[in-house]
DNA sequence: GGTTTTCCATATGTATACAAATTTGCTCGG
DNA sequence: CCGAGCAAATTTGTATACATATGGAAAACC
């Protein structure tokens, strides 16, 4: 990912959007330290822009969450200590919890339902019989982001869909990151995603709610299980 | 509310923070109309300031949600149907409820102790006897804001509060604007905050969770039923 | 007459010069 | 040697000129 070649040769929309992406990758690949301030103008020299889509683009960064901004001093690479990481799980579980009441009680459209169940079967057919290997990662992160984010659509929130999509910014909490790929862990989690799909289908309210809070919730156990072994390296120090 | 003289006497902290404000206040109180476009030249000769700030506020409140941004085509007002409203109210429900089992789950500082008791107290007050009045309204509002944003802070999660302060963005559904102001209804919530509060300080985070969320909810019907009697004037046509 | 194309007016995107604020480092006094 | 205070350098904030994209009106064409 070289950020040497010049921004505005992609041409996404605006320059703007396009420094929001670098930037937004850059920071989250850990390229800046937790802390470390971010100065307009040896950013336009690494992205050969001007200083406003720079400005710009930080200050969308910043309602997202991912910097901390003061007037007159600047922005600075937002620290994620992992007490906000679990808040961002809570969060979520909420959230995604209400998603799949919404849902279930409105009903899925046709087209939801196939979707969903799509990547129920594709996630049968990865499970099925053999262990899973590191290179399988990819493939049920995926079906994961498939799931929810059929069931965020399906729960028809504008501001609620906003809501899970903040919290996904924030690092480590993202379903790109399985945590914990175990395979136990993951065939749980699969079997979690067969029975909220039944409980939405069923238009059972109550029970979808209830079945994804816990779901998202078991993620945020075994994160702070691998974390509390593993030396708390992706929180803090990243670079 | 004179837009007319210049944003920067008002010396906050920059421009472009004194124009949110400014343009905030004025898109909520209704000054422009819903799906109006918001040109920025305009608005400069409005704001006696330069497009850069104005730019910048533009943004901030894209972001926030109140206005939608489409790429070479500038901000327009957003327009807020009722289901809109309605998904804002069940999500501050579900996210009130979470910061209250929080809270229980945390405890709470001897300070929050006090500020509680205090606006619970108040309320009493305010109440015991005679019939509210309209101009009582301000009293219990803020008493209502007290007593909601000590138990978000209880809470102790910067990304929960933040997520609260976005669904208080929502027009209508700001606890400034308390609907439903009826003496039975007022009586009944101040009860809720009551129960709540037994429930945090006796450390039951289900129970506190519940109660809350409900608590919530009961605004969201007192809304609904009050806008489908009134024609709903102030959700679309608000000039 | 209706449709397409071209061109122009207008609005947004970007670069850059200038202003104001903050930070840094030095000097001076204790 | 240490701290207060001042001044220079750096950095962010603002204004403005220029570039580019959009939308619509007029003209050309079928």
């Amino acid at each position: 990912m070289d950020q040497r070649s010049p921004v505005h040769a992609t041409h996404l929309t605006t320059r703007s959007q396009s420094v929001i992406e670098s930037l937004r990758s850059a920071v989250l690949s850990g390229e800046f330290a937790p802390g470390e301030r971010l100065h307009e103008v040896p950013l336009t020299q690494r992205l050969t822009v001007s200083r406003t889509p720079v400005r710009a683009a930080l200050q969308a960064l910043a309602s997202e969450g991912l910097l901390d901004y003061a007037p007159n001093r600047g922005y600075t690479v937002r620290q994620f200590p992992l007490s906000e990481v679990i808040g961002a799980y809570e969060v979520r579980s909420v959230l995604e919890g209400l998603a799949a009441r919404l849902a279930a009680e409105r009903g899925l459209t046709e087209a939801d339902r196939v979707v969903l169940e799509k990547s129920l079967q594709d996630g049968d057919n990865l499970l099925s019989g053999r262990v899973l290997s590191q290179q399988d990662r990819p493939s049920y992160s995926a079906i994961n982001v498939s799931f929810h984010e059929t069931i965020h659509a399906a729960a028809g929130s504008r501001i609620l869909g906003q809501m899970i999509q903040l919290c996904l910014q924030v690092p480590i909490s993202s379903p790109r990151n399985v945590v914990a790929f175990e395979d136990r862990d993951v065939r749980r989690r699969h079997d979690d995603h067969h029975r909220i799909f039944e409980a939405i289908v069923g238009r059972e309210p109550w029970r979808a709610e209830m079945l994804m809070r816990d779901h998202v919730g078991s993620v945020k156990a075994s994160l702070i299980r691998s974390l509390s072994s593993t030396i708390d390296v992706h929180l803090t120090s990243q670079r």
